[in-house]
RNA sequence: GUGGAAUUGGUGAAGUGGUUAACACGCUAGAUUGUGGCUCUAGUAUGCAAGGGUUCGAUUCCCUUAUUCCACC
């Protein structure tokens, strides 16, 4: 089936909305936060834990399955789903931000994308058909349209381009579409700028899709600047269907978005930050390597019902993770998707109650105690 | 007991009579946003066994002491 998006709730002080998707797993509410797994694994869980952590829907990647294992390989063992063995929606993204992470600007033609294998450096070119044909033999529930992930900052000129040409690959993937049990949605590009981001969104509007997505965000613009481009987008976006905002994020993101009418994320945040000993808490990000959890034997958050708060203290897992013991980052792993996910729990209370606004407020005194977080720019890539 | 060699940070160590004592590990912090990479960045000996001497200047040369190792008795 195609994913139903219902739209029960609108905050009345904000964009924000409370909702359900179906699936072919079952019902959903949104605002929800989907883990990654790039690889057809969120790294170092099982599909138990997965459950566990009550996320929903998770990604995995066209670009990464389809140089290995193959997406043939994982079509003859029944789909992604059989593959990994994940009772649960999936949804696939395109590859479009490998076209960001690993590709030149004059790799990228009218065509396709020229790639040079991450893991031999065979060369490689992924069109937009491609894509789609890869992932409808994935078979996850939901694809992306392959597009490019532009830089920051693009100039105008550039941006505008890279739109059109973004559209052109949006209508050619849906041309070659043909898994009926798959949704397929569009990508919102168009950098910083609003009159290409309405651009975008109405011929995507136009040409019909399951769902739309918002991409080219948090590729090192500031907190600012990112929040302009969701709501560039989402006003142009029609209220019956789902609103992605794809690679976000850090949690005051995820925040700043469902506040302006985003019901899906999804970020590596929670599982990278994992393996380098860092966990997110309401009080800010703590590193465990840090020697004052030595003799810490409090949970990394009392109020939480993850596995790891329940059954683990601080001092365990810093001995964990200092020593480099796998436990330790599947533990803050555990710990830190299931922070995100109790967080879209709390927003979508909010959204029930009206009382977005002064959660956020107070969320940011917590989180970042004295320090002006708009003033905290995300390092930028490639310095 | 006799002769010889050695002694540099938490560890393994490089090094030279002359500006900030190499490197590695460890340790201490920080980064990480549609995941190539348990990765990247930064800090970490006012000090070269202790004391004295030579010298404009000594971790580097000399002496004494201590400790360790090796060989011989």
């Amino acid at each position: 089936m195609k994913i139903k998006y219902n739209l029960i709730k609108n905050e009345e002080n904000t964009s924000a909305r409370y909702g359900t998707i179906e699936t072919n797993y079952g019902t959903y509410e949104t605002p929800m936060f989907m883990p990654v797994g790039t690889r057809a694994t969120v790294k170092g869980l099982s599909p138990d834990e997965i459950y566990a952590i009550k996320s929903g829907i998770i990604l995995a990647n066209t670009y990464h399955l389809w140089l290995r294992p193959g997406e043939d390989l994982i079509n003859r063992a029944g789909g992604l789903h059989k593959f990994m063995n994940y009772q649960g929606p999936i949804l696939t993204d395109s590859g479009g931000f490998q076209v960001f992470s690993l590709a030149r600007p004059k790799d990228i033609s009218e065509e396709g994308v020229k790639f040079k294998s991450h893991i031999d450096g065979t060369k490689l070119f992924l069109t937009p058909e491609k894509s789609i044909e890869i992932q409808n033999k994935l078979d996850s529930d939901i694809a992306m349209s392959f597009d490019e992930c532009i830089p920051y900052p693009a100039t105008y000129e550039y941006a505008k381009e890279s739109v059109e040409r973004t559209l052109r690959w949006a209508k050619r993937g849906k041309k070659v579409f043909n898994n009926p049990r798959q949704s397929l949605f569009g990508i919102v590009q168009g950098g910083e700028y609003e009159d290409l981001r309405k651009h975008c969104a109405l011929e995507l509007v136009k040409e019909g899709f399951d769902g739309f997505s918002i991409g080219g965000t948090s590729v090192g613009e500031n907190k600012e600047t990112m929040y302009k481009m969701v709501s560039y987008s989402t006003k142009y976006l029609p209220t019956d269907k789902v609103r992605y905002l794809m690679g976000v994020g850090d949690p005051i993101d995820i925040i700043e978005g469902v506040i302006r009418g985003v019901d899906i994320f999804d970020c590596v945040l929670p599982t990278r930050i994992a393996r380098h000993a860092n966990a997110f808490t309401k009080y800010g990000k703590i590193n465990l390597k840090n020697s004052k959890f030595k003799e810490d034997f409090t949970p990394i958050e009392e109020d939480c019902d993850c596995y790891a708060c329940k059954n683990f203290t601080k001092a365990y897992i810093r001995h964990l993770v200092t020593l480099d013991e796998m436990l330790g980052s599947r533990l803050l792993s555990i710990h830190n998707i299931r922070f995100l996910t109790r967080l879209t729990e709390d927003l979508r209370e909010c959204i029930k109650n009206n009382n977005i606004l002064e959660y956020k407020e107070n969320f940011i005194k917590n989180y970042y105690g004295d320090k002006d977080y708009l003033k905290i720019e995300t390092t930028g890539q490639g310095e």
